[in-house]
RNA sequence: GGAGAGGUGGCUGAGUGGUCGAAAGCGACGGUUUGCUAAACCGUUGAACGGAGAAAUCCGUUCCGGGGGUUCGAAUCCCCCCCUCUCCGCCA
């Protein structure tokens, strides 16, 4: 969320970006109340304290007092105060939550660079990298490929747990083995700490990376009787790894790579373009998740970084690509920036489409103010929040589908990737 | 799942109703000493919010896992929840 100061200060700048972010009129019309609650709450604040100073000194006085009279005087006074300031504590403490919660509501700010637009076709593509290959066959998509090959199973997707589910078998266990690994070796030789997170999360943690667990529009599945939810990416668990920590400037950036699965509702998604394993309930995940100093040059390097190494999987892939600079009507909730890559994908549409496989977000101090992550600055008095970033390292399934249909040969066959034979142990997927 | 013990500042840890935002140690920071480093010694050292001030800073309120309660007064007593540890059970 977004700090409440700023909000009160500066109501037109936020005002004006809850508009370019095309975000619903309503949240936009509380900025109005979000600055008179606020004064509000102010005034009742400083009654309170003003009466709670007292209610101290009668209490200090009464342990010192050894005269009984004069002792069952300052009691008495001491009781009158207490009923005194009950009601406004009461009215204080609803406007702080109501303040907070309607704070909440409101996205963050937004880089100055990014393309102002309400809807996602607005987002402008920064380059194209790698040519798409020219095929001499009609080239298949992955479900093609992975029904005749065995390697993907949807069928017994469904009937054991539902539509959106699927079986990896054969060479798609070792290719998603083999993806996985390549892109956690990669990080790690680029200073990332590898770590594998839980698979669900408390709601608190969720909600403090920008997630609505409770919605009726919900992406996740929560946990029947519990307060723990399935996670949707890693950049959940990794974001609440420091929650409530302080830590030290010289710490600073930490940078992980985590390993998860992610699960998603896939609420409302009925109709998109949702073939195969572009879009299904559970995948998995190498995420790229970092704690920076909160300051926007920090942020902002280190979200190139991000974009950078992003690119450099795919190059290395070899599967053209293209990078989206995502407009700000697009940018969700917590995000001030994000660059999407989309991969080419030969078997997608009538004759190849590209198709979004990560998403890298800088997300300054939005989802840390929630998550109160804040650090030392050296030098400085006090603390101050940290900014986090996220972005997708792999995500497996979708890395498999531009995998398989851009590495494809007119045998049915597919062919690895140089850089994952290493990892995969064969040179050909289809073949047993 | 059962029984017990705990959760206190950046860390370790004392504190069982008032003088406690909290001993002590460690760490960090500043200084003295020193050819440099180390050691030693001296000093400083929690956070959020509000108010005053040009500022250094000062004043007030809140915070001892989270939430409620008792009390004039709670780190300390009571209730609920979360977490950690030990033992037992179960199990990959």
């Amino acid at each position: 969320m977004l700090d409440l100061k700023f909000v009160v200060e500066n109501p037109a700048a936020v005002k004006a970006n809850c508009v370019a972010r095309n975000v619903s009129a309503d949240i936009t019309a509380e900025i109005d109340a979000v600055v008179a609650l606020d004064r509000e709450r102010k005034t009742l604040q400083f009654e309170v304290e003003n009466v709670r100073r007292r209610q101290n000194e009668v209490a200090q006085a009464t342990g010192k007092e050894k005269d009984v009279e004069k002792r069952n005087e300052l009691v008495a006074e001491g009781k009158r105060l207490k009923g005194d300031v009950g009601i406004n504590e009461e009215r204080l403490k609803t406007l702080e939550v109501e303040l907070k919660s309607r704070v909440g509501r409101i996205p963050n700010m937004t880089h100055p660079d990014a393309p102002v637009g309400a809807t996602e076709d607005l987002s402008v593509e920064l380059r194209k990298v790698g040519t798409p290959r020219v095929f001499d066959f009609k080239p298949r998509d992955h479900v093609d490929l992975g029904r005749s090959l065995d390697l993907i199973d949807f069928e017994a997707g469904g009937k054991v747990s539902g539509n959106g589910f699927y079986f990896l078998k054969h060479d798609a266990v070792l290719l998603e083995m083999a993806l996985q690994h390549f892109a956690i070796r990669t990080l790690v030789s680029r200073g990332f700490t590898p770590v594998i997170t839980p698979d669900l999360a408390r709601v608190s943690i969720l909600e403090g990376i920008g997630f609505n667990p409770r919605g009726a529009e919900t992406q996740v599945y929560s946990v029947e009787n519990t307060d723990l939810c399935l996670i949707g990416t890693a950049e959940i668990t990794l974001g609440g790894l420091h929650a409530d920590e302080i830590l030290e400037s010289a710490q600073l950036p930490i940078k992980y790579v985590g390993l998860s699965h992610c699960f998603r509702t896939e609420a409302g998604a009925a109709g998109r373009a949702s073939k195969g394993l572009y879009r299904v309930h559970q995948f998995t995940k190498i995420e790229m998740f970092a704690f920076t100093e909160g300051t926007l040059e920090a942020s902002g390097a280190l979200h190139l970084e991000l974009l950078k190494i992003e690119e450099e999987i795919f190059t290395a892939l070899g599967i053209p690509y293209r990078v989206l600079d995502i407009c700000s009507g697009d940018l969700g909730g917590p995000a001030y920036r994000k660059f999407d890559l989309e991969a080419w994908m030969p078997g997608r549409g009538e004759a190849g489409e590209y198709g979004e496989v990560t998403s890298t977000s800088n997300c300054t101090d939005y989802q840390a103010r929630r998550l109160n992550v804040r650090y030392k600055p050296t030098g400085q008095k006090g603390t101050k929040f940290v900014h986090t970033l996220n972005g997708t390292a792999i995500a497996l399934s979708r890395a498999m589908i531009a995998v398989l249909e851009n590495y494809q040969r007119a045998d049915g066959l597919v062919d690895v990737p140089e850089v994952l034979k290493p990892y995969l142990g064969k040179d050909l997927i289809g073949r047993r």
